[in-house]
DNA sequence: ATTATCTTTCAATATATTTTGAAAGTTCAA
DNA sequence: TTGAACTTTCAAAATATATTGAAAGATAAT
């Protein structure tokens, strides 16, 4: 396989990767292509190499940066900007696993702290088998927060060196 | 707040997640009203409370069985149908562990175990930057796949014991 | 074998999300 | 300043995804 089928090819997964994670198909697309480039690029390569408008290059890698996924880079001498991916993939996971918690288990958690409080009996069953499932994963949602808390700080090494080991 | 309001409220909070987690709102919605509910529904029932026709509960319940997120239930002597979600929240946390690994993980590894043979000498940069970038993440993906398999396959009080320990 | 009850299918429709591209905005060298 | 080079915005168009509901398909009681 050649350099360049090769590549395409990667874009091509990691977009529908991104998009089953619910991250959007284009966004998934240009981070892996500045994930595999040697140097970074420009937006006009962007554009060119993935086929997208102008308009969709610029609002997806801006969404990328917010992610700190993707820098700018300047050139000096240089009137246009560039952008270089972040390649240490103990990161990317990292920053990736920052924003899905942000958005997805923190507002959770908060709507199932508020639910625990609903007025009632414990002895109506509908009450009971409400509180129970909700407070059952309540302390889940906790739990996985505190995990992911953990790991999102955590050194690469500390990582590769303990932690799978437990699980073997 | 009142069980009806509470129950309402978390129905939409468990859609809302679901769609950020690339399933589907309904489906997330029928499977939270089925955790909260104290005994199992009809599919009359879940049209009634999500408001949705009988062709959309009916996908989306299969779906769910599909998962094994819900399972029929047969009443003697009844015609219909009823449906109950599993509540035990670390299976069902399993689960989706297990249809989202299934979807999204193997399949990215085998197309990065294919990109690994590209052609081209790794003196040439291009080259280098690409099979470092794809190596690392097939690593990286390949720890990850380790991992969630023993997660997938362990004992609720083993992970509750000794895994949250480490993460404190 | 007929009918009433319940379930499944799927083409048409509705909704939500993504993309485009031209216009407006910015920046900087001359 | 001016204007060339580049970036950003956003309403309209295109695409993708989810939903409906009526018709067809089951199933079981009579």
């Amino acid at each position: 396989m050649k350099l360049k089928e090769a590549k395409a090819e990667f874009v091509q997964s990691w977009g529908i990767l991104g998009s089953q994670w619910g991250i959007n198909r284009t966004m998934a697309q240009i981070h892996a292509l500045l994930l595999v480039a040697s140097d970074p690029l420009t937006a006009e390569e962007i554009m060119d190499q993935l086929s997208i408008s102008r308009g969709n290059t610029n609002m997806n890698v801006r969404d990328l940066m917010d992610w700190d996924l993707v820098q700018k880079v300047i050139v000096p001498g240089e009137r246009k900007e560039y952008f270089k991916a972040e390649k240490d993939i103990w990161k990317v996971a990292t920053l990736i696993m920052y924003q899905r918690k942000k958005r997805e288990l923190d507002p959770m958690l908060k709507i199932l702290s508020q639910l625990e409080t609903i007025e009632g009996s414990q002895t109506d069953k509908d009450v009971k088998a409400f509180t129970d499932t909700v407070g059952n994963i309540h302390k889940f949602a906790g739990q996985a927060e505190k995990a992911l808390n953990t790991i999102i700080k955590a050194e690469e090494n500390w990582f590769w060196g303990s932690f799978i080991k437990l699980f073997k």
